[in-house]
DNA sequence: GCTAAATCTGAAAACGATTTCATAAAATCG
DNA sequence: CGATTTTATGAAATCGTTTTCAGATTTAGC
């Protein structure tokens, strides 16, 4: 008993007030408590605000253990990230949050390093702590997750994308078809020579799509990308300056870099200035993502804005629906947008590397 | 029991595998399987391996509600932070959640957009939810969350500064002496005429012992920064360019600007050159947090370098420690360190604002 | 003004785990 | 080898809510 009294001093100092303490405060049963809380519109208003009274009198909150364990409901949602670091999915993590806290959700973040095994391992823990739902982001999961969403039934989405794998629904844009387009916009400037940067791994299959995009159009103008025209690259800036350097150096001729991110695309733009190279004079490069640097880099920077608050409230929006049992659209197309800015123009062949006349 | 089966379609599939399941299958007591999972060493080994054996082939997961209830631990820190835009929190809460999962707790992350209203929103959800540790960034939180830590006991701690009202107990750097060795560093380069560009707001009490330092080492110098000379901003790189602007319109005279931020100190940079000031030449400019992009503008900034992943780390350390209720210290303060890269020079008169000769 | 229907409220049974207490089996000792 | 301590297991109480079911009260109907 001793060893209790000094564990106490530094255990939780007030005993926690139940639902049992305002209901004999106000004089009426835990029952009466627990319908104000739940369904309010039930119980008789003069009651209701009697109850209510006493219950901001001893600042009780529910214990949300055994609310969860009784309802089987924990007004959670869940979301995994690939990074915490990117401003995009920031944004749209942002949005997420202000319109589940509309309806009286909390969110959770997690975040995969842009690894399956670890985003497995923390859907995992979402869903033994009774989330309620799931975002997740990109369209590629390995079969154990699909498993677990199918087994399990907690309703999920994934975003940024149009489509994903294992009849999971889907909100995004068509990242394929953005690309597509802004290569045409650069085949339309003139350019022949085209390099790309693009940061493939497994678990990303954003940047496939974007890729994709980028061979496609060019293949319909009957240009084809060589191997060693295609550099791969993690998400860091110091990848996109050795892509580019590796990328000029097989070939120098290349007068339009496409990278499948911004921040590629910057730390392209900056080795391309460190080696003398004007752009976009004599070399146009273009990004993704339209993060807030790339309007503020000189030059700014052209690139697909993609929607990021309206995915996440979207995303929002149809976890809401699902949990309640309304109906939900299966995939939701959103449109990106090309803004186009001084980073890129005509080819001229006239100025090109000035400092390698050969 | 028809609208019943009905909605079981949509409902979760499995009907949820339980302790008393595996129990029955094992042939044993709910329990010897409760004991097997939470205190494996009293079990006798053979039966222990037995239960784990169905335990893996039921894949049963305990209900984490049920037993957070019953335990009245929840395996899972929260954390607050004030944006998920900034890379240098990224980083620190991706060492905290690597920290924490080696030691088998869960991360949440909930972001209060430096208000602090939405921090203490999200800290009564996080308590609700029965979270046993909560870390928070920066020392001002307001009385009401001071108190709730006070009144529910749940163990807290704030990073990235050296010290927290109300007791909280901190773990971080000494902004106030980075920024004081960075402006002592520009006075030792000879320079007298400065200039500060600051995110200060009521909850943010990092940008505010910056602030501090640089008038602090400056009064020391025997220079006292007047009011137009320290220009208020938020964080983003637009606020940046546009402080230095009006700074430099109300002191053209000015040879170095001291930012409290990366952010802010690149976009004063990029301003800098638009307006054809040479940097460092005709302008030194400086940093702080030591963000990737730091290193790979042009020229290079010079900054403070904070250690992040430590601070994560740390945290975590900190919360599993005093969760169990063992011995903590109470505040622990980190190195920075000062990054002198080339953003900054001696002052050179001569050069000074070639397009406004007056 | 009395009966029938509608509305509120309370008592008690879950929800799924953990843990105390008691008991059975095994180990230790003289 | 019997008595005593130790160790391992099971039965049942418990955590704090929600919710069903039934009873009590009010309202409506004629």
């Amino acid at each position: 008993m001793d060893k209790r009294s000094i564990a106490d001093t530094r255990g939780r100092s007030q005993p926690r007030v139940k639902i049992e303490d305002v209901a004999r405060e106000a004089n009426v049963s835990p029952a009466t408590v627990s319908r104000v809380l739940n369904h309010p519109e039930i119980v008789r208003p003069e009651l209701r605000d009697k109850v209510m009274r006493h219950i901001a009198n001893l600042s009780y909150t529910p214990d949300s253990a055994a609310r969860a364990l009784k309802s089987g409901r924990m007004r959670t949602i869940g979301a995994i990230v690939p990074t915490l670091a990117l401003g995009i999915f920031a944004e749209g993590v942002e949005a997420l949050q202000n319109r589940l806290s509309e309806s009286g959700y909390t969110l959770f973040i997690a975040n995969s390093q842009y690894n399956q095994r670890r985003e497995l391992q923390e859907m995992q823990n979402l869903i033994e702590r009774g989330i309620d739902g799931i975002v997740l982001v990109g369209g590629s999961h390995g079969r154990e997750l699909r498993a677990l969403v199918e087994q399990t039934g907690v309703p999920v989405i994934t975003t940024y994308v149009s489509k994903a794998g294992g009849g999971i629904p889907a909100i995004g844009i068509d990242n394929e078809r953005a690309t597509r387009e802004i290569t045409e916009f650069l085949l339309s400037l003139g350019h022949v020579r085209f390099g790309a940067i693009a940061n493939i791994s497994p678990s990303n299959d954003r940047s496939r799509a974007r890729l994709d995009g980028i061979q496609r159009a060019l293949a319909e103008a009957g240009i084809r990308l060589q191997p060693t025209q295609v550099i791969r690259a993690d998400y860091s800036l110091a990848q996109g300056r050795s892509a580019l350097r590796q990328l000029l150096t097989d070939h120098p001729d290349t007068t339009a870099v496409i990278c499948t991110t911004d921040t590629l695309a910057i730390g392209a733009m900056s080795e391309a200035r460190k080696m003398g190279l004007s752009v976009p004079q004599a070399l146009s490069i273009t990004g993704f993502d339209d993060v807030e640097l790339s309007s503020q880099v000189d030059p700014p920077l052209t690139t697909i804005s993609i929607p990021a608050a309206e995915i996440g409230r979207g995303a929002a929006d149809y976890l809401i629906n699902a949990i309640a049992g309304r109906p939900v659209p299966k995939s939701v197309l959103l449109p990106y947008r090309l803004v186009m800015r001084s980073s890129t123009d005509s080819p001229r062949t006239a100025k090109r590397l000035p400092r390698r006349p050969r």
